[in-house]
DNA sequence: TCTGGGGTCCTAGGACCC
DNA sequence: TCTGGGGTCCTAGGACCC
């Protein structure tokens, strides 16, 4: 049996936390640099706000409507995120943290939950809603397919308050009925057209579907959830993995063309992969760089630069990196684009202790090779302690930082954040005060 | 004027091996 | 004139997730 925890407008709710003055109101939160709609407030969703809308489109909507808007705090759903997950873990032996907002639990080994599967479900939901301030809704299945549908219905049907468990046959099948296919975990836009082609309306009718002709029209993922549907657990608890490939990108607020600050911007993202490589005491073979223009412009065709390095010894080093990402820059650079976009991609990873070490390598009698390789780490490491020590600054600047990023204050494309709401649980200056 | 930023897995097809 | 059978590895592209 499994449970998934899943926060409701887990964004939203966190922007809603410290702010009383809007409990019962509509607050809607954007994606980076003002650009999407991202969460909603139920407030908000009833007044019809979609996912994903680009919010010049609603401004005005949202201005008559008395919605409130905000730009995206990360740092503050990252630590609410924690709060809920650790309270989880205080309740159950077996969790998987599957996303910012959401978690499985696994509950077959564990006694207490089993015996009573719906108290413990809104024992769950009391006690994170109590502890975190932010509201969940809790489904069990017998497979983690299974739970996704159970918390689609929790969510969906007041009548569940919150909780709903799908242990008996009859029920499961009336849920299964009422739940349009498209919101099975698994099946996306495409494949929802596809199934419709076929006469595939509900999550029921999938469900009888045999299996292997699934498997030939759709391959083996949508195999497995079918499999899933009908309780058969082909999923389990994943442990948390090394990433295998890393990215920083962002959108800019203005449009770019000039070389040199496109290159701030991509040295930039490859200082941020490297720290994010290191986090996780990995190296890589491979760094990709890449820059586009906007993909909705009607007037400019889409045009999209990239190329690739290999280091020969794989690095983590911060320096080694932004250099061999300017270098590729200034290879791929093509001029008189309007530059809307750009990132760095790191491929071929792999933990720095199980680095192969390069054959041909000069000097490889006298180690100097490694010598290099642990004096560049020290650095590293100094660097790396220094950051951790001061943080950022207000424009989210490490405090070491490679000169050629340049220097965040001076760089006009940097994202817009015009409705950012305060670090309240993370930053001492921006703790919420009480009159 | 203004449209996010991460990730994962699977498959088909080509290159190449013996 | 006729040209096998079995395998691996890599890449690009497509689907999905949040």
């Amino acid at each position: 049996m499994y449970a998934l925890v899943d926060c409701n407008s887990f964004y939203a709710n966190c922007e809603k936390l410290f702010r009383p003055d809007l409990r019962g109101k509509a607050v809607v939160v954007l994606s980076n640099n003002d650009g999407c709609v991202v969460a909603r407030s139920s407030e908000a969703k009833q007044l019809g706000l979609k996912m994903g809308v680009p919010y010049f489109q609603v401004k005005e909507f949202c201005e008559k409507n008395d919605v409130t808007v905000f730009s995206s705090n990360y740092t503050l759903y990252v630590d609410m995120s924690h709060r809920v997950m650790s309270t989880l873990e205080k309740l159950c032996p077996t969790v998987e943290v599957y996303s910012i907002d959401e978690a499985f639990l696994y509950l077959a080994d564990y006694p207490t939950a089993m015996t009573d599967l719906d108290s413990y479900g809104r024992k769950l939901k009391s006690i994170v809603e109590q502890y975190t301030g932010i509201p969940v809704c809790v489904g069990m299945g017998s497979t983690k397919t299974m739970a996704k549908l159970a918390n689609y219905a929790a969510k969906k049907h007041p009548a569940t308050k919150g909780v709903c468990v799908l242990d008996n046959l009859r029920w499961i099948r009336r849920i299964m009925q009422i739940t349009d296919v498209g919101e099975v975990w698994g099946v996306g836009r495409r494949y929802k057209v596809r199934l419709n082609k076929m006469g595939i309306h509900t999550v029921y009718q999938l469900s009888i579907c045999e299996p292997a002709k699934i498997r030939q029209h759709f391959g083996v993922v949508l195999e497995r959830t079918c499999l899933e549907l009908n309780g058969q657990s082909c999923l389990g608890i994943e442990a948390v993995e090394a990433k295998k490939q890393i990215i920083s990108s962002r959108s800019f607020s203005t449009r770019i063309s000039c070389p040199d600050e496109l290159s701030q911007a991509v040295c930039s993202h490859a200082a941020k992969a490297a720290s994010k490589l290191r986090k996780q005491d990995s190296v890589c073979h491979y760094l990709s760089v890449f820059a586009k223009n906007s993909p909705f412009s009607k007037t400019e065709s889409y045009i999209s630069i990239s190329g690739q390095c290999q280091f020969i010894t794989p690095t983590a080093d911060t320096r080694v990196m932004v250099a061999a990402a300017r270098q590729i820059l200034m290879q791929i650079f093509v001029e008189d684009i309007r530059y809307a976009k750009a990132g760095v991609m790191l491929f071929d990873i792999c933990q720095h202790d199980e680095v192969q070490p390069d054959l041909f390598a000069e000097d490889s009698n006298d180690n100097k090779q490694c010598t290099q390789s642990a004096k560049s780490a020290e650095v590293i490491a100094v660097m790396d302690q220094l950051n951790k020590r001061y943080g950022q600054n207000s424009n989210q600047q490490s405090a070491v930082f490679i000169a050629s990023e340049g220097i965040k204050d001076k760089q006009s494309w940097q994202m817009s954040r015009d409705m950012l709401s305060p670090c309240y649980t993370t930053n001492i200056n921006q703790i919420p005060k009480v009159d």
